[in-house]
Formats: structure tokens, sequence, C-alpha cells
RNA sequence: GGGCGCGUAGCUCAAUUGGCAGAGCAACUGACUCUUAAUCAGUAGGUUGAAGGUUCGAUUCCUUCCGCGCUCACCA
């Protein structure tokens, strides 16, 4: 630390030095001609004949990322949108001012500079510069040019330093703006209307997991920021917008990992009159056109496998484990063994004496150990794009139930690079068997499980003035920008990943400290 | 929360069984008007994450704490 603040007083001084220059330390604005991207594009053609007659003139603008002296003349590398393009200064033409100005910069420091393009001896683009304009002092220096800054805390920490120096960070955010346009795109194609509904509810309610709470003082009541959109979507839907759309963001109080953020971004969309197997169509359809938008192709890499977005399966949930059950688990399941609470409790058994323990609550209901099985059996092998459908009611409390295996729901989720990327149904529309299934989850969180479904009154009302049949997803956008960026945490496809806070101990204290010594 | 691993200069990393804490880049001074990881000569920069313990002596061994990473469990 004391290094660091020696090169910020240093750095300092050099800022009034450049001001007794004649330049201005912190200027308003400056007029570029060209962006560096714009020039490498216009111009990386050209050759140095072609860039003398007739000359180009250009003013650009950039972070210094590269700095090289040489007596009376000098390079350097402006970085701006990730792009780098050299500059050549040299004291004949930027004179005795301009070239005491150029002394005095460092990495990092914001330039704008006004030449011509010319070619150096060694072929390189690069601004034969007449004149240079300060525009701003980086006080801190850069993480090392060469290696760069590789520290995971730091990188997330200070993500502004990571994106100036990891140019394939910025190009993933590039990319999730790419996935997020396509979604859009093809919401609004299909005719479905973009809307916002509470970030702040007073029942969580919509999926299977823990709130955080917060507090409104003028209405003195709690409020949960919202796990999921979709109870406010389908009110939506019985309100007459026969297909909405929502992306925005829920928050879940669970752990973190290498799927998992406190908050994170999800899609959600209903359709009036549409089932399940529409809405697994129109996903199939959303998901490979993103593929397609965002990364120009259907096969991507995913870590030294590959993804092929054209090619999907589809499995129903039993369908999928008898397909992935392990030879060394015996006698692959018949269909019907999943028929009894008896038969699925067995399954497990078997499967638990040559794996690891998959975990199970023997009270729980047998839908719920049937999910818990299907994720212990066939996640792993869930690399390609793939439907899985027909989920147990236990665990779809808001999604109809097939008319001929009631036990069973009109569900599906997708799963790609043993992720699940999304979750849909047939929405349950009957009040009656509404208000059961939340009375069936009350019971499981008397049980003990906090994550149950709460019951929410106004929306069985609002389902009792008629929702129409529709279909509804969501799809995890965090995740699909992991997949389509070869992302294996998501704390790398999201900006501000939540972190511990920084522990104050160094610097912001001692000079708080300072601070109260001065007063006192 | 459990298990494993890591923490040394601004950044990236060394340091023989426990024996003087080092290098490159960045920084500073000087030389250099086509360099590009510029080069050359020199200078400075450290409470080895924190506290305690063992020892003649601890970056190294032990304990506790803090932080980070990986992983397992709950969760999308």
């Amino acid at each position: 630390m004391p290094l660091d603040e020696n090169i910020y007083e240093l750095r300092r001084q050099k800022l009034k030095a450049i001001e007794a220059l004649g330049q201005i330390a912190y200027r308003s604005k400056y007029e570029v001609t060209n962006a560096i991207p714009q020039i490498l594009t216009d111009y990386s053609g050209k050759t140095a004949e072609q860039l003398e007659n007739p000359r180009v003139n250009v003013r650009v603008a950039g972070r210094i990322m590269a700095i090289r002296l040489m007596g009376k003349a000098g390079f350097c590398h402006l970085q701006q949108s990730g792009q780098r393009l050299q500059i050549y200064v040299k004291k004949d033409a930027v004179g005795e001012t301009g070239f005491e100005l150029y002394k005095l910069l460092d990495l990092g420091d914001h330039i704008g500079v006004a030449g011509y393009l010319f070619r150096t001896r060694t072929g390189e683009l690069t601004i034969h510069v007449d004149e240079i304009t300060f525009l701003s002092k980086d006080l801190l220096p850069l993480p090392e040019k060469w290696h760069g800054l590789t520290d995971v805390e730091l990188r997330y920490r200070q993500r502004y330093v990571d994106l100036v120096m990891n140019p394939e960070v910025r190009e993933v955010f590039l990319k999730r703006s790419k996935l997020v346009q396509s979604l859009r795109r093809t919401m609004e194609a299909h005719g479905f209307v973009e809307v916002e509904t509470p970030m702040m509810q007073p029942i969580a309610g919509g999926a299977v997991a823990r709130p955080f709470v917060t507090h409104h003082n003028t209405l003195d009541m709690d409020l949960y920021l919202r796990i999921a959109p979709e109870l406010y979507l389908k009110r939506l839907v019985v309100g007459g917008f026969d297909r909405v759309y929502e992306i925005n963001r829920n928050f879940r109080n669970e752990g973190l990992g290498w799927r998992w953020n406190p908050e994170f971004t999800m899609l959600e969309y209903y359709q009036a009159y549409a089932d399940f197997h529409d809405m697994m169509d129109l996903t199939q359809q959303l998901i490979t056109q993103a593929a397609e938008d965002v990364t120009g192709g259907t096969k991507t890499k995913w870590g030294d496998q590959e993804i092929d977005w054209s090619n999907w399966q589809r499995l129903t949930m039993r369908e999928a484990i008898i397909k992935f059950w392990p030879d060394s688990a015996g006698a692959k399941p018949e269909m019907s063994d999943f028929t009894s609470g008896d038969g699925i409790k067995k399954l497990v058994e078997r499967f638990n004496r040559s794996h690891s323990q998959m975990a199970y609550d023997p009270g729980e209901p047998a839908g719920k150990t049937t999910a818990s099985l299907f994720e212990a059996v066939a996640e792993e092998h869930l690399t390609q794009p793939t439907i899985i459908y027909e989920f147990p009611t236990a665990v779809s409390p808001l999604s109809k139930q097939k008319p001929d295996e009631p036990d069973w729901t009109e569900r599906f989720e997708i799963y790609a690079g043993q992720m699940e990327i999304a979750n849909g149904f047939s929405e349950l529309n009957d009040p009656e068997d509404q208000r059961r299934r939340f009375e069936a989850q009350l019971k499981e969180r008397e049980r003990g499980d906090e994550e149950a479904h709460q019951m929410d009154e106004d929306y069985i009302r609002a389902l009792s003035y008629g929702m129409p049949p529709a279909g509804g997803v969501g799809v995890g956008v965090d995740r699909l920008v992991m997949l389509l960026t070869d992302s294996h945490t998501i704390r790398d496809v999201i900006l501000f990943p939540l972190l511990r806070p920084e522990k104050s101990s160094s610097s912001s204290e001692n000079r708080s400290e300072s601070q109260t010594d001065a007063e006192k």
C-alpha cells in the first residue's frame, strides 16, 4: 500500500505539471473523427502508398496501454473499445511543449491525438501525431502488462480494471448483450409484449426457493424480493395479455456456486391457448436462434466438449432415468417402478448402493424422490440440448396435471452442459386445484421445507376470474450466456457478482482514522 | 456449513531439512528521433494476510482468526 500511495502522489504531481503546460486536467469533451475500431476496419487493408495520397487526417482518443520513449520520439498504443492503435510522437512534429507533455504521460492515461495515418518500417498502421490533448489521468498503476490481472478476487472486485486489461472479458459481456437482444427479437417476432412486474412482493411466489426480506417504512410491512415473476405474469394473462414476457432479475437467498448467484436474470414468457408442447417448440427455437445470433453458428465449445444447438433430444423424466441408469446399479428400471412410492424407494436404494449417497428423506412425497433420483442419475449426462418432460406433481405446484396420469404434470425442463437452463409447463388454471396444491405445499412447509410455496389468496382469486389455457416458460439467461461463451462459472457472466464485503482494514479505515485524529 | 488448497513488492511469481527475502514487469534517474514484452546503465520499493506459540533463528513448523479459490450438500 505505501508504494501505491507513492505512485498516486507522484502522478498527482505529474498532473500538476501537465496543467502547467497549458492542458486542462479534467476537460469536458474531445471531438474525434474516428473511433479506433473504425480506423482499424477502414485502413488496415491500405498500403503505405495509399495512406500517403491522399493523406488521411484523424483525431482519435484512447487509453495508453503501452508507452515507449526513445530520447526525442516515442510510441504508444491507445486502446478504445478493447482495440489498440499505435501512435508515433516525434519532438519535431509535436513541438517542445507537446513533447514535454508526452514525457509526463503514464500507462493508463487518456489522451486525444490529431495527426495522419502511416505505416511504420515494420508495417504497423500508426498515427503520426501532430498534436496531443490530455484528457484524463490514471492515478493508480494498471496491472503488469504481460501477465495482466489474473487474481480472481481482484477481477471481480475491480471489474473496471479487469475490463481494461482483459479483452476476452469484454467479449463475454458484448455477447451477453447480443443474447438479450436476440431473446427480445424472437419474443417480439412472436407477438409477445414486454412488461415489468413487481420485484418487491408481499408473498414470494412462483418458484420454490428462500427469499430475501426487506421492509417498507411508511406502510410498515415486510416485503420479499421476488424469486420469480410467474404469478404476476399469469395475472396479466387473466387480464387479457395473451402473450407477455419479462427479462429481469430474480433473487434467491441460497448458496453461491459455479451455477448460482443470489441475483440472476430470467426470461419468462406466457402464451394463452398454448400447452407445454407448444412452449417446448418455441423455446427450442428461441435458444437455437440465440446461439446463432451470439456465436454465428450452431456449435459451441463447452470445455473439452462441443454443444450442437441444432440437434435436440426429448425424453420424459422417466425415460431419462432409465436411459442413464448406471450398469453398476443393476437392471434398468421399468416404467412400472415409478407408479408406487415403494418402487421408487427401491430404485433409490439400488442406486445408492452403487453410488455416492443421494440425499433423500423417506417421509417426503414419492414424486419429490423421483425428481431427486432424476438429477442424481441423469443430469451429469445432459451435455447436448435436451428437453426433459413430464415432472412429478409433487414438485410442480403450478403445473397442469397429465389427464391420464395425475401424479405427473405437463412440465418440461431444458438441459445443456449439465445445467438446467429452462423450465416450462402447461399452466394450472383451475383455482380449486391450485388451492389444493398450495395446501399440499403448506404441509411440506410444516414438515420443515422452508422453500415450499406459500398460499397466495390473491392469485387464486385471479384464477377464479378465469385464466385461459396457457403455457409458460422461464429461461436462465446467465446460464445461457455461460454456455454460449464457454464460461464455467456464473461470476464470469455477471459484471458485478456478489462478493463478501471488502475488508476495510487497510486504506479506507486508515483514512477515516486519520480524519478523526485531525478532527480531535 | 463440511473437506482440500492458497495468501511473499503495485502486478506475475521465486526462496534447498528451519539459516542474510529475490527476479521480471510497473515506478524513479540518465542515454537513445521507427519502437512494439523496446534496449542499455543505475535507484528505490517488504511488519512475507493478522495474532500467538515452538526455536539460538520462522516466509518455511504448530494453534487461532481473516480473506480467496476449488469441491460437497440446499438451490436455477
